[in-house]
DNA sequence: TAGATTGTTAATCGATTAACAATC
DNA sequence: TAGATTGTTAATCGATTAACAATC
């Protein structure tokens, strides 16, 4: 078995390609090509056959990839081919849009338990789901095997709730706080921060266009 | 005039310097090194230097940047020094979200315009904002001078109002949709997609932990 | 002055792209 | 068979890191 080490740049781009492909899937088309995908999606289609070949040898010289087979293996390598328990702490209007998202999400991520800090927030129901104070996090999400926590709470508070994730046993964290969370290595954290997001595309805006004053 | 091209990477790293130097500043911290802020945001000391010396010489030897200087310095190189007027379509969870976030955004990113495709959101008041109809957005935002585009639509609508963004004439645009939006080449477009993030985190997910079944 | 830290060049590392034999 | 497209190696490109002279 190969070991080479998957760089975080071709993990990020599967998702993009399941994407794409579910949509293809669904319009029943069997079959597609690197160049077809590469041009869909705005990548070399070299990138994109080294990218799969990484995992295995999913098409077939001269014809392409089978749509269904290769969305198959992508949610397998991805490990998505499972229900995957989540929990999220910060049940404000970003929390409740990600909980309500769940539906969308037929993508095995399904989130069991709701949290928050606050008195006013705690029972109210979001999603079918009650949320829970803060107390019984580490116990929830034990008792529901969650492997992975979103964090929507204010940037103070993120590193609290980070800990507790931690010691409740998750194994990945998504952190929406607009701020750097410190865990150890072994758990790993993504970033989701539009606040860095909206600032960057500023960066591109043509300042020709600047108002003048 | 020093013309070298900018990397991405660069840019998007410049948001993360920025918050954690207005950390910094509100405790009254006057100078940082790039040793200090690598250590705090995990990054290589030299990287820092190297990204900032792209665009002047902030720093004194031998004793590091002054953190207000460098915050303005930042802000400017964002162009977040002046307030960029912003819509937003889609006034779903995730749109009052983002809109609520407003407050939050004393990076001078307004949202000024808020839009939704059905009858039963518009006229409704987010964070100040009545929610208009889509056959006004092309003129409500040229009226404004909006420069930034959000889309928190479903996926099947994103294409659509990215068109109309452009005709309205905004430079950029973040799409939460989880779908590829196509638009002319000048035009910037980041993906804000948490879908894809939570799928890649799961990879990383330890697998000798899966239940057995 | 001695110690610290920048700005920058050179070295390294890693990711993307091109090219092509294998083969459906 | 002829045309198409993969999987993979080699070439290229770009980004990160190390090292150090300049200097506060």
């Amino acid at each position: 078995m190969k070991t080479v080490k998957i760089s975080e740049a071709v993990v990020r781009r599967l998702p993009i390609y399941l994407r794409y492909l579910n949509e293809l899937s669904k319009k029943n088309v069997n079959t597609v090509s690197s160049q077809d995908l590469g041009q869909k999606l705005d990548l070399n289609p070299a990138q994109i056959r080294k990218d799969l070949a990484y995992f295995g040898e999913f098409g077939k010289k001269g014809i392409g990839y089978d749509v269904d087979y290769l969305i198959e293996k992508i949610r397998h390598i991805l490990k998505i081919d499972k229900v995957i328990p989540v929990a999220l702490v910060g049940a404000g209007n970003l929390g409740r849009a990600l909980c309500n998202y769940n539906a969308y999400l037929k993508d095995n991520m399904k989130i069991v338990a709701v949290f928050d800090a606050h008195d006013s927030k705690i029972g109210e129901s979001i999603n079918n789901l009650k949320v829970k104070p803060m107390g019984e996090l580490t116990n929830t999400i034990k008792n529901l095997q969650v492997r992975i926590g979103i964090i929507t709470v204010p940037a103070f508070e993120a590193q609290n709730v980070a800990n507790q994730f931690v010691s409740g046993g998750v194994e990945a964290i998504l952190n929406f706080a607009p701020i750097i969370i410190k865990v150890p290595h072994e758990i790993r954290v993504h970033h989701a921060d539009f606040t860095a997001e909206l600032q960057s595309l500023a960066y591109y805006l043509d300042e020709t266009k600047d108002i003048i004053e």
